[in-house]
DNA sequence: ACCTGAACACCGTTCAAGT
DNA sequence: ACCTGAACACCGTTCAAGT
């Protein structure tokens, strides 16, 4: 639920000032996009700009932070979707997952870019570990071509979410870029 | 060739200043991506900043010249494909444009927005039209599922070539993940 | 007609001083 | 231990003055 590393326990107006910058930061990114002005988010606020460095390293540590609780979602929604096809179970994760890339102008290029290796966040690699798992046991299931990539699928599916950043919002064509790649995925 | 969309002929001294810029531009987009300092453009092309704007309304529109030569030559590709069976045509097409958006980092955000009623380019829509009739030709030919969108096919392409710009470059990924979108999108 | 470069507004980041 | 906010470096954009 933290990005801080350090074991020690928060002061209670650090524990405040954290909680109030991911807000702000909420409102603002949902607003102007990934983009916006951290020193903006500092003062909608109420704290200095040092104290948003202190929280959050860079701007995709905040922005992970404010998608912490999406994203630990994401990562239990595996069982909740136990009851379908291993397919349908497949469809119906990175359709949740690319509503969640889109959220706001510019998460897709945060989420893509967290691929284990390359030190994204704990978050991201658990949420895209949990759609590996549903996309590992379509293909056991013989659902998917057994030479399917796991991650070619996820990363797919945030450059769908990607490209509803750059036209007008249409679910019915993200459905249907989707549907086209899992298609290409099939078995046959 | 050019942005200007007045008729009148520039000064000598404009048209040099003017290429200074683009070639500038080439150089420092490809060592620092799409969003490097413009004012940098501007010292390395030897002209003051005020001239860069004069040319170039945007950092899209000074991108956009920079790729000119090479969305002309994607918009001319189609006869050149003429030999190759349609569906053949289109994936030798499309990996060309994934090559082009690929260029440097940023570009094919660029090129993905520029849908014909959003006021892209008219470079960019005419290469985009090339490559839209070599899928309306397979389509035709009954290679293509009859309802395939070809900007559907066109931005999955870019978007694969986003994909490519936020892990480590490895063309034979890219080849994979676009013929996963053209199976997707056969007919069976 | 075109160019120059100073001026302006703005932003990310750091850090000395304060509690 | 944490916070504040001034200070610094930098960037996009405009525009008065110059040729």
């Amino acid at each position: 639920m933290t990005t801080r590393e350090s074991t020690r326990p928060l002061r209670a107006d650090a524990v405040r000032n954290r909680q109030a910058i991911v807000e702000a930061a909420y409102t603002a990114v949902r607003r102007d996009g990934v983009n916006t002005s951290l020193d903006d988010i500092a003062k909608a606020a109420g704290v200095g700009s040092g104290t948003l460095y202190r929280h959050f390293a860079n701007r995709d540590a905040l922005v992970l932070a404010v998608i912490e609780e999406q994203l630990a979602a994401l990562a239990r929604s595996g069982a909740e979707l136990a009851d379908a096809t291993p397919i349908e179970a497949v469809e119906r994760w990175l359709t949740e997952y690319i509503d969640q890339a889109g959220t706001f102008q510019g998460l897709s290029a945060t989420l893509v870019s967290t691929v284990p290796d390359r030190g994204g966040s704990d978050s991201c690699h658990r949420a895209r570990a949990a759609g590996a798992e549903l996309i590992d046991r379509a293909i056991a299931a013989g659902q998917l071509r057994a030479d399917t990539v796991p991650d070619d699928l996820l990363d797919l599916a945030a450059a769908i979410a990607w490209v509803g950043e750059h036209v007008e919002p249409d679910p019915a064509r993200t459905g249907r870029l989707l549907r086209l790649c899992l298609a290409g995925a099939r078995s046959t």
